[in-house]
DNA sequence: CTGTTAGCGCGTTCAG
DNA sequence: CTGAACGCGCTAACAG
């Protein structure tokens, strides 16, 4: 049907296999050929075969992104990121021409895996998966050996805006704690969390960003031995070749509120993610941190100034802020899980004829392009998701050495805008 | 390295194509044979080959949904649509299940042809290509060629937000016109997009969303006679297999130019999106044909109130605004190439001291999901993208027959909302 | 229903 | 520097 590498061959009068060598280019020919042979591919328009080319050589040039919404800029910002690092290499070399693919999970799970399969049926060369994991612990288990047998397979694999994979025998553990008991959980687990946290504010100070120094990307990528054996760093699920790009969203999420708090407000409500979900979790543990620390009295009542939204969108944003106001009608600030979120809010609060900042205050997180040009602009959480895109590319591509540990920690930085101000009596 | 075929099948005690037969499904296969199979695959973690796979049956699974840019919303739901209606199809049968991967081009032409190059050598089933194309005579013909042969090589081929591929005949014509001189060109070209215009819309008005009846999904997806031989819709590069969701990107803005005039603006201002775009060109074109038709006054310094934007982002709008209102002083209102750049305008105006829509009006195009909930509410033309980048996903895996003449034009809807008001006098 | 036999198109040895 | 041969892992005819 098509034309294949022996029509060329014959049309230049060689054989097969000098086509190929003048193709992949790695493999000394002589000029008078070389050029002979190309002719005859743009005659012919010979397009080479990539599934037998993928099936001879094993290997191939694909590379996955995994997103959750596809739709959501957070992604796309992501994933752009992500695939303006390929394409840039040389021939040869770790950081050859590659073919980054978004994949689109829509959250699910099921659909996370499907995906992972077909990559892994393409014997895809890296897979990046994006965003907040979902924390379950039958999928989490699931999707945590799948991973280790890609990667163990060749498929090299980062995660980037989650955590890292936790280690295999801690899993147990943590399996064995939570079936203990379900009730009174709750204070209980506030209490773990304190500890948790401490830990990993611990881990993420030694891994801070170990950017390796520019001469590094010409490099094999494999990471020297000093990378692998930092001590403390180790429990990070690291031996398994799995990188992380990790985003601080606790310690933004706390800085947000100590802004709030600094600003004279005491009743602040808080409109989360969807449950389950990492980066939700880390969100209103930085946000309860900040409380505890600067205004324990308020932890008490903290549930009820907690709307569980459903999910990263407007409409919970929406409703989240109307039953807050029904809860608590004397709120004076509303954090919200995202951008999206918070203009949820924004809209709601609106159309109860409350004004912003003056009657309530309203912040995001993540800094989405739009977020500057909403009005009053917004005031958020800035994560350089560019950046971190970026240099998840550089991973996934061997370009780039990965940090020590395995994990690095992208930071977070608080962007004061004009949705927040100092609480005043409300007008009505 | 890997476990293939092979070993499965002595593990299971059969033979590689009994394994084969299971794993595809569509085979009559013995109960008890298919269940040891199914074990063994099991205990063997075996995971089919891509490349082997593809290779040997000389069929592939991906489908290929090229973007001009993935972290704008307007690419990320038509692509997230065409990936919905993957993967949902039943067994076999030509809706089988597909892997939808989107290719990022940044709007560039070369990356354009890589990703094409790309999908061809994996010899993709599909590529839906989105969003407004660029007009250049030398990369639209590259183009042209390049799907015509994709699509003769077995590739489906789908144009979704942008025009039908112009025939190959017409090509040359319009060269000869281009080259017949530079200047006094714009004058002429008014007059000619003018007759263009009638020709589309007479098009457009039988091509009108042909939808099958419902029953038409399990048929074989090839189009009936009829479809292909529908009188003067012949002209728009059927015969080809490559069929267009197109967008009624002119009525739309012809009827939001409407909808400002009859609100008594006379003093118009337009941010254009990128040059040498098709939907640039049709949303301009849109707009100045409204204003022919109820305010051809207006027409003449229709230069002085047009800037050319750069892109379709924020700062093209702020600038753009900048520049009209240099100007133009007494400008009323400010159309936008589309809700992103719409945003940038309502900063810029606001940054200038003007109230929306006391001041100016301002309107923009798409209807993404936060223009309802910019401040004011964005008045805008809304594109059902979902149901657009569905239908495309649909006809991608020959689900749905394809329209008459190959093309289906979705219609666009104003929606007034609360940036666009009567003009007053500035309080200045 | 199942096993056997051929390739699919290319990369990569090995000789020359 | 170039050609000839082999096999990557799988599917698709054919037999049985």
């Amino acid at each position: 049907m098509a034309v294949t590498l022996a029509d060329v061959a014959t049309r230049a009068g060689v054989s097969a296999a000098t086509v190929s060598r003048v193709l992949s280019g790695n493999y000394p020919v002589a000029g008078a050929t070389r050029t002979r042979v190309m002719r005859a591919v743009e005659e012919l328009q010979y397009v080479v075969n990539g599934p037998a080319s993928a099936l001879a050589a094993a290997t191939s040039d694909l590379v996955g992104v995994l997103v959750n919404d596809i739709a959501d800029p957070f992604f796309g910002i992501i994933a752009s990121a992500v695939q303006s690092e390929m394409g840039t290499g040389g021939e040869g070399g770790p950081g050859a021409r590659k073919l980054a693919v978004v994949c689109n999970t829509g959250g699910s799970t099921e659909r996370e895996l499907t995906y992972l399969t077909h990559l892994q049926r393409q014997r895809a060369a890296a897979v990046v998966l994006t965003g907040s994991g979902v924390e379950d612990e039958e999928h989490g288990a699931a999707l945590a050996t799948r991973l280790r047998r890609l990667a163990a397979s060749g498929t090299r694999i980062v995660l980037c805006g989650r955590p890292p994979l936790a280690p295999e025998a801690e899993k147990q553990e943590r399996e064995q704690q939570e079936q203990h008991e379900q009730s009174e959980r709750r204070a209980r687990q506030e209490r773990r969390q304190e500890q948790r946290q401490e830990h990993r504010q611990e881990r993420e100070r030694i891994a801070e960003d170990g950017r390796p120094s520019p001469g590094t990307g010409t490099g094999t990528g494999t990471a020297p031995a000093t990378a692998t054996g930092t001590g403390t760093a180790s429990a990070a699920g690291e031996g398994d070749g799995i990188v992380t790009v990790a985003f601080d969203n606790r310690g933004g999420s706390r800085r947000l509120t100590e802004h709030l708090l600094s600003l004279g407000h005491r009743s602040i409500g808080y409109v989360t993610g969807p449950a389950n979900r990492t980066t939700t979790r880390d969100r209103l543990e930085g946000h309860r941190q900040a409380l505890r620390a600067a205004a324990p009295e308020l932890l008490a009542q903290a549930e009820q100034f907690t709307v569980h939204g459903g999910a990263y969108d407007r409409s919970s944003g929406y409703d989240g802020a109307l039953e807050l106001l029904r809860r608590v009608p004397d709120l004076t600030a509303v954090l919200a899980a995202n951008d999206t979120v918070a203009l949820g809010i924004c809209a709601a609060l609106r159309d109860q004829g409350l004004r912003i900042p003056e009657d309530v205050s309203v912040a995001g997180f993540d800094d989405l392009p739009f977020s500057a040009d909403a009005s009053p602009t917004l005031t958020t959480v800035r994560i350089p998701l560019h950046d971190a895109g970026a240099r998840a590319g550089r991973l996934a591509l061997g370009r780039e050495a990965p940090p020590p540990g395995g994990v690095a920690t992208v930071r977070t930085e608080l962007m004061a805008r004009g949705s927040t101000a100092p609480p005043a009596g409300r007008r009505g």
